[in-house]
DNA sequence: TCTGATAGTTACCTTAGCTAACTAATAGTA
DNA sequence: TACTATTAGTTAGCTAAGGTAACTATCAGA
């Protein structure tokens, strides 16, 4: 008998085969949707960052390189570009005149929301191709699938 | 009340917010996996294509530039960086002499597979700290999942 | 006031991405 | 057969993204 194959008909899926295509089935959807970004005429770790500044509202610096997970020098850099574009802007810290933080502006926060929903017109239309008890399926599994995720409560 | 609730006692999910939150969730999931590479001592760019080419077999240069979304010269210089690591074998193609196709090496396939482990064992960590409904729930919405995802059949 | 720690920036290097222009090979066709 | 067009990759030359090392400015404590 299947290892882990107890009480239901077809063996329980084991933990690491979950783990494996799970991370698979995220690589390749967002494979996918990063397509639709060529049309917001941002590079990508732009636009990643713009991500986080816009709903991570104002932001230090050096919590924006740790949320992206680059050196300081990276980000300092990025935002000259997206200062220069009009897309942020800095914000000086009363209280701590070394920090700087950043902030999007109307443009940029536009510009952000419209790729973000390129992507997400991108998904709703495979999404719909759906049968509806998928979909429940897939709705009801959504509240675990962010709790493992780390997502702090929507966006 | 609420637009879509029509039989449920909570309402159900629209598919644009489906949408939205399964997007935001595989986001930072992916975001969080990600911190594992480090580990790979190859810069995230190689570490995709070498993921691409491991899984995908020999496979052509364009048809790896399609796949990693970018312009064939980003993959020619690329290459040239895996294949000086030891990671990759560039194969003539015998029918059409302007093809190059490109093989992992096996210490390619072994550096790409230790760091495929590395990000699913994160993952087994977290899922292994769910109540076993939860994964369960997950596991049968995973299927779903893959189909909308693309992936073809595993990885 | 001095000392150490922290936040960003600057300098300088490699890698990643692009377009334009090129070589080499293939396929079709007069 | 030779001429043309197409296709696969590469080279050249640029900007952006990534890193480390070294710097400035500020803050927090002793």
């Amino acid at each position: 008998m299947a290892p882990a194959a107890t009480r239901s008909r077809r063996p329980r899926l084991r933990t690491v085969e979950l783990a494996e295509r799970l991370h698979s089935a995220a690589l390749h959807l967002l494979r996918r949707l990063r397509r639709e970004d060529d049309a917001s005429g941002l590079p990508a770790p732009q636009l990643s960052a713009l991500s986080v500044i816009v709903f991570g509202g104002p932001i230090t610096l050096g919590d924006l390189a740790r949320a992206e997970q680059v050196r300081p020098p990276t980000i300092s850099k990025l935002i000259v570009h997206l200062e220069a574009k009009g897309l942020v802007d800095r914000v000086a810290d009363a209280s701590d005149r070394r920090v700087v933080r950043v902030k999007a502006t109307k443009r940029g926060t536009k510009l952000l929301h419209d790729g973000r929903q390129r992507r997400v017109a991108a998904l709703v239309a495979s999404l719909s191709a759906l049968p509806p008890s998928e979909r429940a399926l897939l709705a009801r599994a959504l509240p675990v699938l962010e709790g493992i995720s780390g997502t702090a409560q929507a966006q």
